[in-house]
DNA sequence: CCAAAAGTGTTGAATTTACACCCATGA
DNA sequence: TCATGGGTGTAAATTCAACACTTTTGG
């Protein structure tokens, strides 16, 4: 029989290890061309297994940090930056996963802003790839990215997490072409303007973006009143 | 600089262990009335830190086996049964959500059958309780089942898993009532009916059910080439 | 025959999608 | 004034929701 055990030190505890790992995307936009791409930076290896090879930034986690505080930590050592949206992805704790020792990943994702991202010093470790052309990675880190790229897309349909992508204002054009660039898909205009209007997700100001060649389109600000996402009881608190 | 540290076994890793619980849901008929309700088995505690109070199934990892894995294992010493559904709910890690020691529980949730768990031999420490009306559980345990319990009914709405609920065929009224008793509303029969018709996910036969005292409804099964719900690129392998 | 659930049909509302068209600005 | 993206209007197509109605069984 098994009863429930948080507290009590079972004897193998050391045998499993665990460990924290984010993956990070940006949206940068390429030269001169619109489509924006995904990308997200990854650090080399420079211990025993996968040495050399690119992995995503994680680590232990410390004893009086939270699993979210520790996701951060991973952020902010990475790139310099605070995210502006952090989520759960999934815990990841095949017995083979890791050559030699067992381990338990557990799993973030975060955006950050395409600006903040380019001025981020990155060290010589610490390189951006395209989210859809990377690398053979270290451990199991394709398939968890291919699967955080999953749950962003899925995500990008039904939440607000595209402005987590954009600064404080930013025009309906500039929302639309995040949508565009993560569904690499054309979203019409009018519909999109439509929708995002009935939503209350956003609020018009009083600014217009000045300096295009063109009419000079409405600055939109965020509705802090309405959460980005519906979790549940979980982010309520 | 951090660098993925899949392996390695920093030192400190003992600080924070792991484990593994699972909330498991079965739909029981209430007496002759028809609202059947949800109910989940919970284990009293016979250790230190909330020693008498009811907690979720849960223990430790074994070094050889899968998270997914231990949760079964969970479900198995619990209820006796394995489950037709069982999927990673969340990982919570807050520094104090056990007393002493930190403490990291990847849970799972299940569901089962309902006859199957009324068959099920559940030992003298455990106990059903409906989902709706717990007493007060263990460390963090409430927030979990709310999180657990929301995660059900929102998914009850775009995905099959009310076939879990139930057994090799199944009418489409029993197919419609599990709907009604998760979600807790009532569901037209024509246009849940269509719904279903529709979208491929069932596949009718020849038999009806007799015995019941008005016409014979017929009998549908599962169309195994559907999934039960789109995970993405995780339950693909 | 009667009650009640099984199953079919129909209608209007709400939402999605496609696309025509006017507006305002820099060059 | 012209090209172009900003912004509005509109109508068809699709989906959703409510409910009337017919069918089939046990009693």
């Amino acid at each position: 029989m098994v009863t429930g055990t948080e507290a009590g030190a079972p004897p193998d505890a050391a045998t499993v290890s665990l460990a924290v790992s984010t993956v990070i995307f940006a949206l940068r936009a390429d030269g001169e061309g619109h489509p924006a791409s995904l990308r997200l930076p990854l650090v080399r290896r420079i211990r025993d297994p996968f040495e050399g090879d690119w992995a995503l930034p994680g680590g232990p986690i410390e004893p009086a940090e939270s699993l979210a505080e520790a996701a951060g930590r991973n952020l902010f050592d990475t790139t310099g930056l605070r995210s502006t949206y952090l989520e759960q992805l999934y815990a990841f704790g095949d017995v083979d996963r890791s050559p030699g020792t067992r381990v338990v990943s557990i799993v973030y994702w975060a955006l950050v802003r395409a600006e903040e991202a380019d001025l981020a010093a990155v060290g010589e470790n610490v390189r951006w790839f395209p989210a859809d052309e990377l690398p053979g990675l270290a451990f199991d880190h394709n398939e968890i990215v291919a699967y955080a790229l999953w749950r962003l897309r899925t995500k990008m349909e039904y939440s607000r997490i595209a402005q987590a992508f954009l600064g404080e204002t930013f025009t309906l054009a500039e929302l639309r072409q995040v949508h565009e660039a993560v569904l690499r898909k054309s979203i019409d205009p009018a519909n999109f303007r439509r929708q995002l209007e009935g939503s209350k997700a956003i609020i018009p100001t009083e600014q217009h973006l000045t300096g295009g060649r063109h009419r000079p389109p409405r600055l939109y600000r965020y509705n802090s009143s309405v959460e980005l996402i519906d979790n549940g009881p979980l982010t309520r608190p």
